[in-house]
DNA sequence: CCTATAATCAAAAACGTTTGCAACGTTTAT
DNA sequence: ATAAACGTTGCAAACGTTTTTGATTATAGG
């Protein structure tokens, strides 16, 4: 039906291999030769078959993006930068939403290897078991980790600077003059916030006047913030200044802040991490730590394309990326 | 190096074709045999390859989404609600940002049916020419238009009751007691956007006193917003509501009007089409048009399997949902 | 006991490419 | 003049499956 190398050979009176290397550029066709095939393939509007060829090269210029959820803003800019690189490349990139399952992340991860990817950009492994993992790096594709450092496992990874961010944060608190102050934050052992929240109080303790946060654990979500927060106000009700690890959970502390009355930033000050887009768009406007969400995914596309090219020889990349502070509305100097 | 068919035929004494029939389920293949191959496969722990596969079979069991912006999660949305019904039906999703322009899109289109994607889920093809749209439906896989009302095209499509939402707003608008009326909505022949705008106005005209809406064409997006606020309070300082053709570009608007000291509801009452998540963190939370976004990217999908499991014969399918309005905090009856 | 039928499997032909190797004619070096 | 080298092309094998066809055996019926 479609039309295929040999309809090209055919019309153009050569052999499908001269028209492959003709098509290909590939050295070793007569200028001549190559012209007319291409002209031919024109004219016929050959479209080559991929599937044919990724059987024979074993490469099927297709990278794999593997995150909990699209859905989540963080996700969504990381997968433009790496589809954007992808592209650039010459690469189609698949998506997969694991919902840190582990049974569904293995499912893909097998799926994927089957379909001969070049190379998997994988949002966290948090949540497989150590043979799992095994198991993984054992399939043979270039994999890079997002927002993990793992320093000895085969995997590359691509991580910002989650526990100088954190330290960032305490910094900026501390110096508007605030003493009782609170951290929300994701499930415990949640790799890349628990750094965070490392970084955080690391540095508050380390202030002329330690200070010893409150620090509560949730989902990392929009409901997960609205929660903690309400958690925090009852327990907690003098907190001036609420540190959390991410964009989302910020909101969901704002919007129960408000809810029970609170002003912001005039009672309380509230910080958040990532510098998602919708930051600038909230009222108040979020102070955060911006990490370069899409420079990430771009870079891990790159280690990825890099893994890709030399074959078995792949030592692991790691990159790590800075961040920094942006100022807005959401923080202000304790009251006297 | 890997493990293939047949090492699985040679370590279990069978024929390939065999080992083929058995492990995929087909008549026609002893029992015990069937166990027997079935557990060698496992202790080598073959894995088919699915290009081979492909190949032969013509089906790639993947399906693509090709939509502007991921990042726009109006698409986030819809993108979820694709990849789950394409998992759920052992089909992958290949995700492809096209920025609306006309030659990316077209890029992408030959290379995904280089690789032999089994349906595409375009976003629109709006920016195309006429005779590319034809190029494109004469690809021949089966292609499924969202948000775009296509009747006599080749395609399929996936869309909203614009008008109808368009309609809705108009009508609580006008309930509110508004009578100086603005809309933004993005750029002229927007496909839904201009139906979004053709409900509101034709329900406005179609009041017991008709009112006339100041209506602005600008970037669908949240700068967009920003941008035509700005001009309509330049030009029309008296208006005292506000429809914009998406979320995004409500946003944009709030944050306009509030730099500009303008209080929202109390002095402006400003809705908004789609409830993204957002419309609801923010503050105010945002009055809008809901379209059920997750839904109609799951509908597409199952659109896209039923025409890519019946061969050649697709007669295109249309489905087209219900919107509602949802009442937050952004409008209030206007002031006596 | 022989044949018709069904069940099981092996053999081989596809699918559409890439690629190593041989063949060929022409030029260059010896 | 002959051999070596080179540039250009064809031939055929490979990639790992599925699928069609055919062969072999077992089962049953007459």
């Amino acid at each position: 039906m479609a039309v295929t190398i040999k309809d090209v050979a055919r019309e153009s009176g050569v052999n499908v291999s001269t028209v492959s290397r003709a098509l290909n550029g590939e050295y070793g066709v007569h200028a001549d030769t190559r012209e007319h095939v291409v002209a031919v393939a024109q004219r016929l509007k050959y479209r080559p078959n991929r599937v044919a060829r990724g059987l024979v090269t074993g490469r099927s210029h297709t990278l794999a993006l593997v995150v909990s959820d699209i859905r989540n803003p963080f996700f969504a800019e990381v997968a433009r930068g790496a589809e954007d690189a992808a592209y650039r490349a010459g690469y189609d990139m698949l998506l997969c939403n694991s919902d840190l399952d582990a049974e569904k992340q293995m499912r893909y991860a097998q799926s994927l290897m089957e379909k001969r990817v070049d190379g998997i950009l994988m949002n966290s492994v948090s949540a497989l078991s150590k043979k799992q993992q095994e198991q993984l790096s054992g399939l043979g594709v270039p994999t890079v980790l997002l927002n993990r450092t793992a320093p000895r496992s085969a995997f590359s990874t691509v991580c910002a600077e989650n526990e100088a961010g954190g330290a960032m944060a305490a910094e900026y608190l501390l110096k508007l003059g605030h003493r009782k102050i609170a951290h929300l934050t994701g499930p415990r052992h949640h790799g890349n916030m628990t750094e965070r929240a490392k970084g955080f109080v690391a540095r508050l303790a380390a202030a002329r006047q330690p200070v010893r946060p409150e620090v509560l654990h949730g989902t990392n979500d929009f409901p997960g913030g609205v929660d903690l927060a309400r958690k925090l106000m009852a327990q907690n009700p003098d907190v001036t200044a609420i540190f959390a690890a991410s964009d989302m959970m910020a909101f969901g502390a704002i919007r129960a802040l408000m809810e029970a009355g609170r002003r912001i930033p005039d009672d309380v000050s509230v910080m958040g991490f990532d510098n998602v887009e919708l930051a600038s768009i909230v009222h108040p406007p979020l102070t955060t730590i911006h990490q370069p969400k899409y420079e990430m995914g771009q870079a891990a596309v790159e280690i990825l394309l890099r893994l890709a090219g030399r074959g078995e020889h792949q030592a692991p990349e790691h990159r790590v990326f800075g961040v920094e502070l942006v100022e807005r509305q959401s923080c202000m100097e304790r009251k006297a």
